[in-house]
RNA sequence: CGGGGUGUAGCACAGGUGGUAGUGCAUAUGGUUCGGGACCAUAGGGCCGCAGGUUCAAGUCCUGUCACCCCGACCA
């Protein structure tokens, strides 16, 4: 392709809307365009990037045996409501309606979609194991699009689904694709790990995530320093310490505390620790209101609350039904003679003697509250796990990294056949619901990952693998004949053997050019400049500041071996 | 959905106390340049997000509304 023909709408400034830096240069270097919140086209070398990460997932999901097909993203509403995610999913669904009244919605995800395939055709045991996938866009209208192409309403997946007769045959499902993972995500350049995750409101049995160490992140991750545990906080769990402290109960006593809510005023307040605190937070869990107490330099877990209660919707409750159950504003609750309708509370707040609690009554709060002799509930691990707590494998001392999720497998087990009666005929035969698995895989998102751990300050560094060109060559001066001739013929050459390859043949100055390839992070670089004279043109890497000089007869192979240290 | 912020040329931004809109980059033309985002000259380009209101007069003040961004909440 030449760079004067193609449409690559580079961008010299940082464009205010984008504040990560996979998101300012995938603007920059013409990648995509926002259409709205959330909502992007692909241009030319973004869709060839995004096109990349396809193949290289494609072929290792091929290599495992599964089998591509592809559904529509149009998706009637009776399949969802068969599984009761109609409502489960809720505004986060586009929702529309036809012509004819029927309810449809652009498709978030495919489970329902998949088991109504499988349940239609399959039958027999005979048919399994089997594994299906699409590469396929997605509609999710999240509350918050975040950080470009990271977190979008419309998006690229690869979901795949496996179907097994057995556990075990769902265990060897689940690893093939673990492995397919792994390999996918090394093809792409990504410094990344999976992790121990929260099966959520997927429900099943066992999940991983994906994750690429960054930063900007949404997802925080835990990882031993001595061992490989490695989770999401979400489901690393945190067991019940010794007694934290020895002393005796002392009495109970009510303090006034005007104006003193938070936790940070509390402590200025009694002049002491957060430890020696333990909040109570309001929650409204489906129908009932649930209170959980943590202690005061904690955070609630609400994966682990969620999965305590079995519950589906779980917000924090309002004001106004905080004053209720507390009967006191905001900022005063507390265990004692509170009305809510489940008490749960953390293994530390159990083993702490003497905290200081909400009064349920405003302007006051309660010292030396004990459990057991002022409060009782249900005891259990409620609180995110923190630095300073132990490996939950090996007791060693952890970390924790914000990482990006880019991929996700799930043991789904029966959840889905079971509620759209998608079964088979055993050996013996028996009907028996089919046992199922899910993986996904983001494939825009895994775009800005890569981004946002290949670049430098000139611009994007794309791993050969997925550059959507590897080669772009650089005539300095248009207005020298020799220069572009021998330009257009290295061009020529590297096309016809089959390496994609650019040529800058737009008559700018050599910093202009030098600066978009720069951007648009073409792996290889040659420079036909005023040493063609002697035959010699300029070979440089993006991801190296090396420029060497080399004979143009060498290019090819030199080019050849590039590529082939850097693909796998 | 709660909190904060921003909407002025393609992009980035400036426009005290109201008086009919500007800078840099980009674009077009001519010239000089030419190996890391050149320089000079000239030119084009604006429902100042939208709708009301106050005023002789609104980019500027008031009200409403929409869009976008950030934090939080939320999220297979």
């Amino acid at each position: 392709m030449r760079v004067s023909k193609l449409f690559m709408p580079t961008l010299r400034e940082v464009p205010s809307e984008a504040e990560t830096v996979s998101h300012q240069l995938m603007l920059r270097a013409a990648l995509i365009r926002k259409l709205a919140s959330g909502v992007y086209n692909f241009l030319p070398l973004g869709l060839r990037v995004l096109r990349k990460i396809e193949e290289v997932v494609r072929q290792e999901m091929n290599r495992e045996g599964a089998q591509e097909i592809l559904c529509s993203a149009l998706l009637p509403s009776e399949l969802w409501k068969e599984s009761g995610r109609w409502e489960v999913f809720g505004p986060e669904m586009f929702k529309l309606i036809d012509r004819n009244d029927r309810e449809f919605c652009l498709g978030p995800t495919h489970e329902e979609i998949f088991t109504d395939i499988i349940r239609n055709e399959i039958k027999s045991y005979k048919d399994m194991p089997l594994n299906l996938y699409q590469i396929q866009t997605k509609y999710r209208d999240e509350r918050r699009p975040r950080f470009g192409v990271m977190r979008s309403r419309e998006f690229i997946m690869k979901d795949a689904y496996s179907f097994d007769t057995s556990w075990e045959g769902l265990d060897e499902s689940f690893n093939k694709m673990y492995r397919a993972y792994n390999k996918i995500f090394e093809r792409c350049g990504l410094d990344f790990k999976a992790v121990e995750a929260d099966t959520g409101a997927m429900g099943g049995t066992g999940s991983m995530e994906f994750m690429v160490k960054s930063d900007i992140g949404e997802a925080e991750v835990v990882f031993c320093t001595s061992c490989d545990y490695a989770a999401n906080v979400e489901k690393a769990p945190t067991f019940e310490a010794e007694i934290l402290s020895s002393e005796d109960m002392k009495n109970i006593e009510k303090v006034e505390t005007p104006n003193v809510r938070t936790i940070e005023e509390l402590v200025k307040f009694f002049n002491t620790t957060s430890e020696k605190f333990a909040k109570t937070l309001i929650y409204k869990a489906d129908d009932k209101v649930v209170a959980v107490m943590v202690r005061g330099d904690r955070d609630v877990n609400e994966t682990k609350v969620i999965n305590q209660l079995k519950c589906i919707n779980f917000e924090m409750a309002d004001a106004e039904t905080v004053k209720r159950v507390t009967g006191a504003d905001v900022g005063f609750a507390g265990p004692i003679g509170i009305k809510v309708d489940e008490l749960l509370i953390d293994y530390e707040v159990k083993n702490t003697k003497n905290m200081i609690v909400g009064a349920n009554e405003t302007g006051y709060h309660i010292i030396n509250a004990n459990f057991g002799r002022d409060f009782n509930g249900i005891v259990g691990d409620f609180r995110n796990i923190t630095q300073g707590d132990r490996c939950p494998k090996c007791g060693g001392s952890i970390t924790i990294n914000r990482g990006i999720e880019v991929g996700h497998i799930f043991k789904l087990g029966t959840k889905y056949s079971e509620k759209m009666n998608a079964t088979f005929v055993d050996e013996k035969g028996e009907q028996k619901p089919i046992i199922m698995g899910c993986y996904g895989i983001g494939i825009n998102r895994t775009m800005a990952a890569i981004i946002e751990q290949n670049h430098d300050e000139k611009g994007i560094i794309w791993p050969i693998s997925i550059a959507p060109y590897k080669v772009i060559v650089v005539p300095v001066a248009m207005k020298d004949d020799e220069q572009v001739k021998v330009a257009e013929e290295i061009y020529n050459k590297l096309n016809d053997m089959g390496v994609e390859t650019l040529i800058d043949d737009r008559d700018e100055r050599a910093g202009v050019k030098f600066n978009d390839a720069d951007l648009i992070g073409i792996p290889i670089r040659i420079t036909v400049g005023k040493k063609i004279k002697d035959g010699i043109v300029e070979f440089k890497l993006r991801n190296s500041s090396e420029v060497i000089d080399i004979k143009v007869e060498d290019i090819y192979n030199r080019v050849l071996e590039v590529i082939k240290e850097n693909i796998k």
